[in-house]
DNA sequence: ACTAACGATTAT
DNA sequence: ATAATCGTTAGT
């Protein structure tokens, strides 16, 4: 590693005699065998070292272009290995973004993968003290008890405490003097307990290789995790903060390095899967590489990456599962009642009875649609009352005021609905409201506005009794009455009909347009109400014909335990 | 200078 | 879609 000499033409950046904390022990990278000094650094992606821009002559601004780097050495010795630059476009988009490309090169974001730790540095992240290689959040700082998992409002949004790295995370952000105390108490605790962890013996550990394919994680299973945790750490709570991927090319490369990094502890896990990847190995590939195809009677030899040396051959396997199984499974499915078949029909039913009730509804709004417009017909007949208008108002009260909804003037009562109607008007139209599609109700007369509008190819989705920006109200002539039916108490009708001339009349301003407005909402109600109840119903269906299907069939199948047998989740481990 | 808060970005 | 957490800002 160190004869790489020919790109050697000037040291890193800055001096980096061995800085601060992290000197003594700090590894070591690139041609000039020097700490990462915190500068910008790429990665081969060949023997994954880590190189200084400086001493190689790459530039951050460089690294954005490349898609993979390999370091000269690697070259020489593969001249297959070229480096490969990304293409211009999704570079462009890169640079406009200002963003640090992802993928590596840039060491804010490079990921170690030395060691397998996979740890993140950034800004704020090292990527090499304690705490940076923390996993754990403690559960105890005010960040912690912040966070959603341990039940915080999520209002500081910082990371644990003690996982704050100890050389760039900002000083506020670290462990607080008087917390610090206790926490490193705790922190002892575990390490000690992570030193124990070492003694597990191989019996264990194949149960650890269990529940870890069963896709728990070790933090999750008190029972193999420390048990000493002191009295605060719930070791449920504590999860695993910084995830392991996996490393998706190369893992192989067992340098020295990586040895020394690794906790003991996942040195075994890891020898502990080797054996077990070999022994699958060794059953399925039966040595020689070669492998019969599955297929039912078929000898010939499987196709690569495959169980079968045909589609046929699958196809045909696949069919005889069916046959062999499903009968089986139809069997057992009628033996025992199904609840969700139960709970189905009778949702069905309220569904139905529901709908039943909507229908009902809408004919009842329906109807009075008609009675309306019919009511409006007779009241256009009606003779104007040519005498007293003065009974109109009881004007007196000259000095009440009350103020518009929509633009907050003060307005006299008397003619206080008159302007904000218009007023309404003015600034409902002011503003659209629409949906892409047309209103497409079956058997309803006149409920949406349904205009097109060709610019923002909508329609206009407002009543269409209401909407003042696609239709004006009819100019009111001078003779015409107004019209409304009087009522008794509010609601009782009196079979009177107002008969001041419409223009004057201000009590019953566009009487017909709010009256039509009222019983047309309630249509659309009842219509969406209708539309929802379909849905449902449509829904439950699905899953009832989806229910007993070969798929369902097929892929599940419900277990008859034995009622005597002792639950074995009442177990003491629960 | 410190802190709480929070929008924004990134990872899962 | 949600969780993690970074970077910024207003308030003290």
């Amino acid at each position: 590693m160190d004869s790489e000499v020919s790109d050697m033409e000037q040291g890193p950046g800055h001096d980096s005699s061995m800085e601060g904390e992290n000197g003594e022990n700090a590894p070591v990278y690139c041609i000039c065998r020097k700490p990462d000094i915190n500068c910008f650094m790429i990665g081969c992606d060949h023997c994954n070292e880590w190189f200084h821009g400086n001493c190689i002559n790459v530039t951050e601004k460089m690294a954005k272009a490349i898609r993979e780097w390999y370091c000269q050495k690697c070259r020489d010795k593969d001249n297959s290995l070229e480096i490969k630059y990304r293409p211009k476009k999704s570079r462009e988009k890169e640079a406009e973004l200002e963003r640090p490309d992802k993928q590596r090169g840039t060491p804010d974001f490079k990921i170690d993968r030395r060691r397998g730790s996979r740890i993140k540095r950034s800004a704020r992240m090292c990527g090499e003290c304690e705490p940076c290689r923390r996993t754990e959040d403690c559960a105890q700082c005010d960040f912690c008890k912040d966070m959603k998992k341990f039940g915080g409002p999520n209002k500081i949004r910082q990371k644990c405490r003690l996982r704050q790295c100890e050389v760039r995370a900002r000083k506020m952000l670290r462990v607080r003097d008087d917390e610090f105390q206790m926490l490193k108490d705790v922190d002892d605790s575990r390490s000690k307990d992570e030193q124990l962890s070492d003694e597990y013996d191989e019996q264990e550990l194949a149960l650890y290789q269990q529940y870890k394919a069963a896709g728990y994680d070790d933090h999750n299973m008190p029972w193999l995790s420390d048990e000493d945790d002191g009295p605060f750490l719930d070791p449920v709570l504590r999860k695993r903060a910084v995830k392991v991927k996996h490393v998706k090319r190369r893992e192989k490369k067992s340098d020295k390095k990586k040895e020394e990094y690794k906790p003991r502890r996942h040195k075994q896990k890891q020898r502990h899967r080797e054996r077990v990847k070999h022994s699958e190995r060794a059953e399925t590939r039966e040595g020689s590489g070669l492998r019969q195809c599955l297929g039912p009677g078929c000898v010939e030899v499987s196709r690569a990456n495959s169980k079968y040396c045909s589609e046929d051959c699958g196809m045909k396997l696949a069919a005889n599962r069916i046959y062999e199984i499903l009968p089986q499974r139809i069997q057992q499915w009628q033996q025992s009642p199904c609840v969700a078949e139960e709970q189905g029909k009778k949702l069905l039913e309220r569904i139905r009875r529901e709908q039943q009730q909507a229908r009902l509804r809408l004919q009842d709004m329906e109807r009075r649609f008609h009675e309306l417009e019919s009511i409006i017909v007779k009241a256009k007949q009606q003779q104007v009352q040519q005498d007293e208008e003065v009974n109109e108002g009881d004007s007196d009260d000259t000095d009440l005021q009350i103020f518009c909804v929509s633009c907050s003037h003060p307005v006299n009562p008397k003619v206080a609905l008159r302007h904000m109607e218009r007023c309404y008007a003015k600034y409902e139209s002011q503003t659209s409201f629409g949906s892409m599609y047309p209103t497409r109700i079956e058997g309803a007369t006149r409920l949406f506005c349904d205009v097109y509008n060709p610019q923002s190819k909508t329609y206009c989705k407002r009543l269409q009794v209401l909407c003042p920006e696609h239709s004006r109200d009819p100019k009111v002539q001078a003779d015409e009455v107004c019209g409304c039916p009087l009522v008794r108490d509010v609601f009782e009708p009196t079979g009177e009909f107002c008969r001041v001339a419409k223009r004057k009349c201000n009590r019953h301003y566009c009487w017909e347009k709010l009256r039509r407005a009222e019983v047309d909402l309630e249509r659309v109600r009842v219509w969406y109400k209708l539309d929802e109840l379909f849905e449902q119903e449509r829904n439950v269906r699905t899953a009832m014909t989806n229910r007993a299907g070969l798929l369902a069939l097929m892929l599940h199948q419900t277990i008859q335990h034995d009622p005597l047998t002792t639950d074995l989740r009442t177990g003491k481990d629960r």
